[in-house]
DNA sequence: TTTAGCACTCATTTCTCTCGAGTGCTAAAC
DNA sequence: GTTTAGCACTCGAGAGAAATGAGTGCTAAA
């Protein structure tokens, strides 16, 4: 059954009203706001069917109304203004998405903030591949005969490299065949798979360079292992305090701890800009009384990442919304062309 | 003036209840812990000296006894016992510390993390050089006609790498030009000198090269002033809402901010193995209720980590103390010998 | 110097009361 | 049929007031 639009927009009033100040709110308040006169016993019978309906609650019988997880949904849905960013906000996203990238890691964890200063809530980060991350590439350096610089690249053009140390000494001339041998045999296949080659490979080699050669495969193999491993980043989990809905200590607690944990977070479902979670419509316990807005970004060709906002359920869906999806896109855009810097123009006096 | 050791004994009795209890500590408590028998009356003349003499406060008059600053200090001076470490909690520490070293940042903050665990309160961790970060050697790897892979080794063994991207060609042929450029011109001096010497070589080069090169240098520039920048990451922070004197949502969200901030934390004195600060003996206002206990380890030969544990100033420093040292001692010894593992026996069967 | 005894203090807890925002319902007005 | 005004009612929040009890300071005796 469909709402008449005098409720709907009895709903709006409520939910923006509660959303700004955590208050329930009564009839003659949403009396005031409505346009066209309409008295505040007109708002109590409405208010009544509403709540009958499902899409308001009552805290206890002589207080106003707060939305329902359901009101909520309708809301976002259908009430909901697309909010436009204005012009300051907008600069203030694209200075934060020019950041000088300095690692990927950093960028993220940077925008996450960025993110979390922005719209005043916790935020998390989730960067990393679809776990099928291979080996692209293997390149070794000389440094001294005790130590070596491993350089890997891996899909999704991201480059490690590390110095490794050795008791046994290194001659600068092994390397080359070194390097031959992993970009012969390990490149193209994932973490699980470098093992096996290498056991492949035992009888073949010459001893002294079977020992480096498993040394850097091992490392390989981290590399590889993290990489696939989806590492979250939150940020600003602190800002939970300063909200009403978690002055009380437990509560504040249960969640920065399960934000802290770093798993299950939600991930946006495939294809959707940008997903809304409200209340119970998360599975996790610790998020069953807040709401989470994530979206997701492309990074290059095979990776996907993803942001998130973590508040109470009387977020305020629009504007964090909006600033997320504008945010994701950005990154997108960032990520997506990742160029020299041609700023500075050659002159030659 | 020396304190009798009845006094002593008093005092840490009352130092070492409070630090389990978190309540003021009453006559009848003490008299029940002290060995001898004597009663609380006495008791209550040596507490009346001791608040007297400025070890103890009077919350209000009717309430137990807590420790002062000067008294915390006296504890940490003289009182406390070295707290040894079970072999259960060596083992622990130990293992965290055998962690797989990915990259010199994750271990800091799996560390940190680990810690935090540990004594169960927030830490911090800092790692950095000395802020004279110079370049060592950078080497560059072909990687398509419009990205390359610049891999550059700053002081201190730590080793970076990045993969540009061009929308000029470039050719294989160029890089080792570029790279003999670089090795000559650009190592073993740091950020802020980078800049000027490629101003010095803009005649020089050609302007194809040029261009490359100047794309190189900023990122070394990047990497060096980010090396020399003492980065801070934080652990555990949620834990202090677990603590009675944190209760107060304000306080915790102070003090919660001013660890994200990651600004102004306390620094070790130089030479000093673990340092105590107690309360109005931190500079930061946000400390000032609060204690560290802070530990430095080596990080090669050139380089200085920190470690910190934030706690109300009733936290247990014989027990933070004892695993903060030895953990610091455990990460110099990992950092010190960083050596290619040996483990697996090459066999030719 | 130590101890027992007792009056006193004061934070905390419990309860009672009041206040008022907001409701639900009824009956009249549109 | 819908809207409005009016009024009794509910219930949480906040303010005192009173009871509680842990712990003290002081005095006088051991």
């Amino acid at each position: 059954m469909e709402l008449s639009s005098r409720k709907k927009q009895i709903l709006k009033v409520v939910v923006e009203d509660y959303i700004e100040t955590a208050e329930p709110v009564g009839s003659k308040v949403i009396a005031a706001q409505m346009e066209g006169k309409i008295s505040s016993a007109t708002i109590r019978n409405e208010l009544a069917d509403l709540v009958e309906m499902g899409y308001l609650e009552q805290p206890h019988t002589s207080a106003g109304r707060i939305p329902s997880p359901k009101g909520y949904r309708l809301y976002v849905n259908e009430l909901m203004e697309k909010h436009a960013l204005s012009v300051a906000e907008t600069e203030k996203i694209n200075e934060a998405l020019h950041i000088k990238m300095a690692e990927l890691d950093d960028v993220i964890s940077q925008a996450g903030q960025m993110m979390s200063l922005l719209v005043q809530y916790p935020t998390y980060m989730m960067a990393g591949g679809k776990g099928a991350e291979t080996l692209q590439r293997a390149e070794l350096l000389f440094v001294d005969e005790n130590s070596i610089i491993v350089v890997l690249m891996v899909s999704g053009s991201r480059v490690k490299s590390k110095l490794l140390k050795s008791d046994l000494p290194i001659t600068a001339e092994q390397l080359p065949a070194l390097s031959e041998l992993l970009n012969r045999h390990f490149t193209g296949i994932g973490a699980a798979e470098l093992g096996h080659r290498l056991m492949d490979l035992s009888g073949s080699v010459p001893p002294e360079l079977f020992l480096l050669l498993s040394a850097v495969v091992s490392y390989a193999t981290e590399i590889l292992e993290e990489a696939g491993k989806q590492e979250i980043i939150t940020a600003g989990t602190n800002r939970l305090l300063k909200l009403p809905e978690y002055r009380d200590v437990d509560k504040a607690h249960e969640l920065m701890s399960f934000l802290d944990s770093k798993k299950n977070l939600p991930i946006p479902a495939a294809g959707a800009p940008v997903e809304i979670l409200i209340g119970p419509e998360n599975v996790d316990q610790a998020l069953k009384d807040s709401s989470v807005v994530v979206a997701s970004y492309d990074i290059g060709d095979n990776m996907k990442g993803l942001i998130g906002v973590v508040g109470p359920t009387r977020m305020d869906y629009a504007s964090v919304a909006a600033r997320l999806s504008y945010f994701a896109e950005g990154l997108t855009k960032m990520f997506g062309k990742n160029e020299l810097p041609a700023k500075k123009e050659t002159k030659d006096e």
